[in-house]
DNA sequence: TTGTAGGCGTTATCAG
DNA sequence: CTGATAACGCCTACAA
C-alpha cells in the first residue's frame, strides 16, 4: 500500500533505476522506446517522485522562501501577486513552489531566522517589507542562500526598493504648493515585528517606512520655509481609527491644520470620517493626501502616492531568479518610482468632478 | 565551506551520530552533560538539520498546502489569517511550514493536483473555496493526504462550509420585508479557474459561490410569490466595473429594479458608483444588499452579508492539525453561520445617521 | 546511556 | 545507451 518508488517503476520497465530515473527527468541520452515504456510503467503505476528525496540528492529544493509583515493586508497581496507574476513570466523553469513565512510579532521575526528552526531550506528567500537588522544580515551571510530584499535595503545586499523618504516629500510638496502651511501628519509608529530586542538599536537603524516618510515630511516643510512642529505629528494605530483619533487630535489644536500627510490610506479612511463627523468638508476645510493608493482609494477619490509594491514584487523575484541561474553574479539594487495620484481629497485645482468607476 | 552534518556535530562533541541525533531532537534518553555538550558543539559550528534529509527520514515533511484562489483579495488573505491563527492557537505542534498555492486559471488547477508536479509533499492540504471536482476528488484518495476543504464541501471529505445559498435567501428576504418587489440580481460568472476542460461538467457539478447565491435568490423569491425574471439577473465581471455595467443594464430595464442583491462587495461598490451616476439615490430608489462584508463595507455604509471567511480558515486548520495528530478519525464536516449586517445602503428602518469608525 | 549500521527515494558516477 | 552502486543527511532499531 505503500506509494511506489521509482524502483517499481524500473521493475515494471524492466530496466534499472537509473534508466528509470534518467527517462523520466527527461534526459537526453535514453533511447525513445525505452522511455516510452518506462513513462507508460510511471503513468500505470500512479508514481509520484518523492520531493524530499529529489532534494537530498539534487541539493535543491525547488522552494522560495518569502518573508513577510501580514499586517498591511493589501500591501502584502500586492506583493504576492507580484511574487508570482514574476514566477510565471520567469524565462527561466518557473515551477518553483512558494513557502510563505508571515511575521506580526518580533518573536516571529527572531524564530523565522533562528538557525535552529528548521522549516525547509529554500533556494532563495524574498523579504518583503522586512528591514534587515544587523542580526538578519549576519544570518543570511551564514545561511549562503541567495536573498533579494523587496521594499527595503541593505548595502551589499540586493534589494527592489522605494524611496519612501523623497515620496512622502513630494507628497507634501504638493500641498505645499495649494497654498498650504499648517499641514499636519498621521503615520503609524515603527511595526510590532521591527521591534529590536534590546535597546541598542542603531541611531539609524533599518529603515522603517514611517520614519522615511516622517524625514521625507520635514524635509519638504524645511524646503518651505516652515519650522518643525511636534504637534502636528501623530503617531497612532494603523487603520481607520488610528487616523480618526490622530485627526481628532490635530483638530483640537489652537493652530489647527489645513492640511495632513496620511503615512497609510487605511488611516485616511478614519481621518476623511473624522473630518466629516467635525464638520470639516474636505478638500475644502482640510486637504488630505495618504499613502499607498490600494484599490479603495480611486472609491474614495483619495490623492494618494503610488507605491509599486506589486512591481516590486515582480522584480525581486526576477532578480532572485537570475541569481539562482547565476550564481556568481553580484547583488543588484534598484529603485523603482512613486507617483503622486492626484485626486479629489487634495482639493487641487481643475478637478471636481466626482471619482469615476 | 560545506555546511555542517551532524556527523560533524557529533565529531566535535566526541560522540556517535546516534547520540548526536537523540540529543538534538531532544530525545529523553540521553545524559544531560552528553546533551549539553552536542548542543554547544551544534551552536559553536552553526549547525542547521537539513530539512529535506529528516523529511526522507521520517517520512513527514511538516508542511502545509494550502490551496487557494487569489482572484477575491481581501478574502484569500482574510482566509489566511484564519489559517494562521489554526496553527498558532493549536495544542498540537503549531510550527508547520506553509506552502501556499494560488490557482486563478483552470490550468493552474490542473496543474496543482497533475501527479507530475512535484512540489513540497505537504503532510496536510486545506482546500480555500476550491470545490472539489470529481478528478481532485479522486487525485485526493490516491494522494493519501489529508485535506480539508475550506468554504466547500464534498460527501466523504473534511470540511467547513457555509450555506451561501441559505445566506443569499436571507439578504433577499430582507429586501422582500422593506417591501421592494423588483429585485434585481448581480453576480459573477463561474470563477475561471473552476472551468472544466471538457464540456461534461456534471449537471450539478461542484458548487461555486454564484451559482449558490442564485439559487438562494431564486427561492427566495419564490418563497414571496414572485416570478423568475431573466432579465433581472446579471452575471458580470468580478470587480467594481462589472458591478457598474450591470446596474447600468438593469436601469435601462422597462421595469426597472428597485433593488439590487449583489454577489460582492466588490461589485457593489460598482454598482453604487453608477447609481449615483445616474441620478438614483441609495437607498431611497435603490436598495443595495451585497455579499462578503469586506472591511471597507462599513465605511460605505454597505448592507451586506458577513461571511465568516477567517473563522473558516482557523477551524479548518484546527481539524486538519487534528486529523494529522489522529490519523484514523473520519472526516469532520462543520458549517458555519452567517449573518446579515445591515447597514444603510438597504435602507432598513431606524437607521439614518451615516456610517460611524 | 551510547555507538553502529541499515534504510528513506533519488540522482550521479562509472563501468559495461 | 544502460545497469549497478555510491552518495545525499538524518533517524531509528539493534546491540553493546
Amino acid at each position: 500500500v505503500s506509494p511506489p518508488t521509482i524502483e517499481d517503476v524500473a521493475r515494471a520497465a524492466g530496466v534499472g533505476v537509473g534508466t528509470a530515473s534518467r527517462a523520466l527527468s527527461g534526459r537526453p541520452s535514453v533511447a525513445g522506446t525505452t522511455r516510452a515504456r518506462v513513462q507508460a510503467a510511471a503513468l500505470e503505476l500512479g508514481y509520484r517522485p518523492s520531493p524530499a528525496a529529489r532534494a537530498l540528492s539534487r541539493g535543491r529544493t525547488h522552494t522560495l522562501e518569502v518573508v513577510v509583515p501580514l499586517a498591511t493586508r493589501y500591501y502584502f497581496v500586492e506583493a504576492l501577486r507580484g511574487i508570482e507574476e514574476g514566477l510565471a513570466a520567469s524565462e527561466y523553469a518557473s515551477d518553483y513552489a512558494l513557502v510563505i513565512r508571515t511575521v506580526e510579532r518580533a518573536a516571529d521575526r527572531d524564530r523565522a531566522f533562528d538557525d535552529r528552526d528548521v522549516r525547509v531550506r529554500a533556494d532563495g528567500l524574498l523579504l518583503v517589507s522586512v528591514p534587515p537588522t544587523p542580526r538578519l544580515v549576519t544570518w543570511l551571510a551564514r545561511a549562503d542562500v541567495p536573498a533579494v530584499l523587496v521594499d527595503a535595503e541593505h548595502p551589499g545586499l540586493a534589494s527592489v526598493a522605494v524611496d519612501h523618504e523623497a515620496a512622502a516629500a513630494g507628497a507634501v510638496a504638493h500641498l505645499v504648493r495649494l497654498g498650504h502651511r499648517r499641514i499636519g501628519f498621521v503615520d503609524r509608529p515603527r511595526e510590532p515585528w521591527l521591534a529590536v530586542r534590546a535597546a541598542r538599536a542603531a541611531p539609524s537603524g533599518p529603515a522603517s517606512q514611517p520614519a522615511a516618510r516622517r524625514r521625507g515630511y520635514r524635509r519638504a516643510r524645511a524646503a518651505a520655509g516652515l519650522p518643525a512642529i511636534p504637534d502636528l505629528e501623530r503617531l497612532t494605530n494603523y487603520g481607520p481609527q488610528g487616523g480618526a483619533a490622530a485627526l481628532a487630535a490635530l483638530l483640537r489644536l489652537p493652530d489647527a491644520p489645513t492640511a495632513v500627510f496620511v503615512g497609510s490610506d487605511a488611516q485616511a479612511l478614519g481621518v476623511l470620517d473624522a473630518a466629516r463627523r467635525a464638520g470639516r468638508r474636505v478638500p475644502e476645510d482640510l486637504a488630505v493626501v495618504s499613502y499607498n493608493d490600494v484599490e479603495l482609494a480611486r472609491y474614495l477619490g483619495l490623492t494618494t502616492v503610488r507605491v509599486p509594491i506589486r512591481a516590486m514584487g515582480r522584480r525581486g523575484t526576477e532578480l532572485l531568479l537570475a541569481r539562482l541561474a547565476t550564481p556568481g553574479a553580484p547583488p543588484v539594487q534598484e529603485r523603482l518610482p512613486t507617483r503622486l495620484v492626484v485626486r479629489l481629497t487634495s482639493g487641487a485645482p481643475g478637478r471636481a468632478a466626482p471619482p469615476k468607476a
